[in-house]
DNA sequence: AAAAAAC
């Protein structure tokens, strides 16, 4: 069988990856490192968690070990389609390479230009970067491309939905013909396949089957749901709290607003949360990150910037709060759980909309997925005049709200709008929901940076000695967010009340 | 019905 000791990997990094516990490589790592080692051009076809990135981040630490780094001139670039993989990848050479004395700097957008001017001025032998942020260090001026040796373009496919293409094209022209090119992508289609002929010169393919993301170690059921936001939110908190083995779970939502939104519900029903997408500061998105994988946080609320390639192990359980659009998205969500062979369970609700949707992702599984409680038709009507009763009491809730509180002065400290969610630190908290909250304002506006963003202040702002109207405000809240609450069972509502009571 | 990525 073969071993890391014989793909050709030198002593450094074949210690390193020893220490890590590893000696049998995964078929992409025995496939794609010894031509990689020999400045073959790859072309892999592989899903992450089947060890892609070991399989070019071991070769080019080996690599490059011959030579050094100039100033402004970075020896190879890594090209990753988020922030949070790259990051992931930076966390592979702090790895695998802590027997080399390499300079590696990830350019993403978010955080600061200061210290990532710093590393490219040092000179950096690894370059790991998001799209844009590396073509605006390169306009600035502060970086030469011509002494790139390796080009490692990863989940290309991912970058074509996203349309990074043109971005890439661009990048890759500035970067000298002679170069070794290492590509990735999960699946194959003619776009694919023409752009990696475009950037690859004779290069040895490597394809490793698919890994069955819908394996059997993954339990999957849908869950009928009524449709209103509310409604879900009461029969996910349901499904939470009836999950036995739950270690942690991601809960995943279509839009950014609703992530939001149920972050901050799941907040104040005193689950241990976090969220993470997109239009949150690079800062709260990297400190719920490492909370949720540090097990912190037993719950993290997503948009589908975590539904690939984040290598969280051990993820107990995912929840699809919405069905997801694309029925891929299902496959890469669910993916989240049951790794390395353990156990995971990924329910998804379903509300009456939803049924194309779920159609698709059969059709692309190639499999029916199980109903946990009868199906749609199972579910107990709603009461049509007590819903619009309540949409229009919510509405003024809501509106008042937003008045009293949400709107207030420029400047001023909003962080007495939470209460501490039991077991979480207050202040930790308060931050968390602020920065999701705050978020959700700057929506199609453009960013600014965190450093002189004035909500930035708030973070560290110091809640009130005493601030008499938050449980009154609360109680508003509660009401408005989760719908109508039964009198006289105080915050625990047993779960079939608020179903039952609809009908 | 979306998300992601530069400022």
């Amino acid at each position: 069988m073969t071993t890391f000791a014989d793909l050709g990997l030198s002593p450094k990094v074949l210690s390193a990856v020893t220490d890590s516990g590893y000696t049998i490589p995964t078929p992409i790592q025995a496939g794609a490192i010894p031509p990689a080692l020999a400045r073959r051009d790859i072309l892999g076809i592989a899903q992450t968690g089947t060890g892609k990135t070991a399989s070019f981040v071991l070769p080019m630490l080996t690599l490059l070990e011959k030579g050094r780094a100039r100033a402004r001139m970075p020896r190879t670039l890594i090209l990753e389609p988020t922030r949070e993989l790259a990051a992931q990848v930076a966390e592979n050479f702090e790895k695998y390479g802590k027997n080399h004395k390499l300079n590696v700097a990830l350019l993403i957008g978010g955080v600061s230009f200061d210290e990532q001017d710093r590393k490219l001025e040092r000179g950096a032998d690894v370059l790991i970067c998001t799209p844009g942020r590396l073509l605006d260090h390169c306009e600035r001026g502060k970086l030469l491309m011509t002494g790139v040796e390796i080009l490692v373009i990863d989940e290309a496919d991912r970058m074509l939905d996203m349309g990074f293409i043109p971005d890439i094209e661009r990048i890759a022209k500035l970067i000298p013909f002679t170069r070794q090119t290492l590509f990735f992508s999960a699946t194959m289609p003619p776009e694919i396949q023409k752009l990696a002929d475009r950037f690859l010169q004779n290069p040895e393919r490597v394809e490793v089957s698919v890994r069955s993301s819908t394996a059997t170690t993954v339990t999957q059921r849908l869950v009928a749901t009524h449709s209103k936001d509310y409604e879900k939110r009461a029969t996910l908190r349901d499904l939470i709290r009836a999950q036995e083995d739950l270690k942690n779970a991601i809960i995943f939502c279509n839009r950014k607003v609703d992530v939001a939104d149920l972050f901050r519900s799941l907040d104040r029903h005193g689950f241990s949360v976090g969220a993470l997408h997109g239009d949150m500061d690079q800062r709260s998105r990297t400190t719920m990150l490492a909370n949720f994988k540090e097990n912190k946080l037993t719950l993290l609320v997503a948009s589908d910037v975590a539904a690939r390639g984040l290598d969280i192990p051990d993820v107990s359980h995912v929840f699809n709060f919405d069905v997801p659009i694309h029925a891929e998205d299902y496959v890469h969500r669910i993916g989240r759980t049951g790794r390395a062979g353990r156990s995971g369970a990924a329910f998804t609700l379903v509300s009456k909309r939803d049924g194309k949707f779920v159609d698709a992702i059969e059709k692309l599984i190639d499999r029916k997925v199980e109903w946990l409680n009868g199906g749609l038709d199972a579910l107990p009507p709603q009461a049509e005049g007590e819903e619009r009763e309540q949409r229009s009491r919510s509405g003024r809730e809501r509106g008042g709200r937003d008045r009293d509180r949400s709107r207030g002065r420029k400047g001023e400290a909003r962080v007495t709008e939470t209460r501490p969610a039991p077991g979480i630190e207050t202040s930790e908290t308060e931050e968390k929901v602020e920065a999701v909250k705050a978020e959700r304002k700057t929506e199609g506006r453009p960013q600014t940076p965190a450093r002189s963003n004035p909500r930035a202040a708030n973070h560290a702002a110091p809640r009130p000695a005493n601030d008499d109207n938050r449980d009154r405000r609360n109680r508003y809240r509660r009401d408005d967010d989760d719908g109508p609450t039964p009198l006289g069972f105080g915050d625990e509502i047993p779960a079939f009340m608020l179903i039952a009571g609809k009908a």
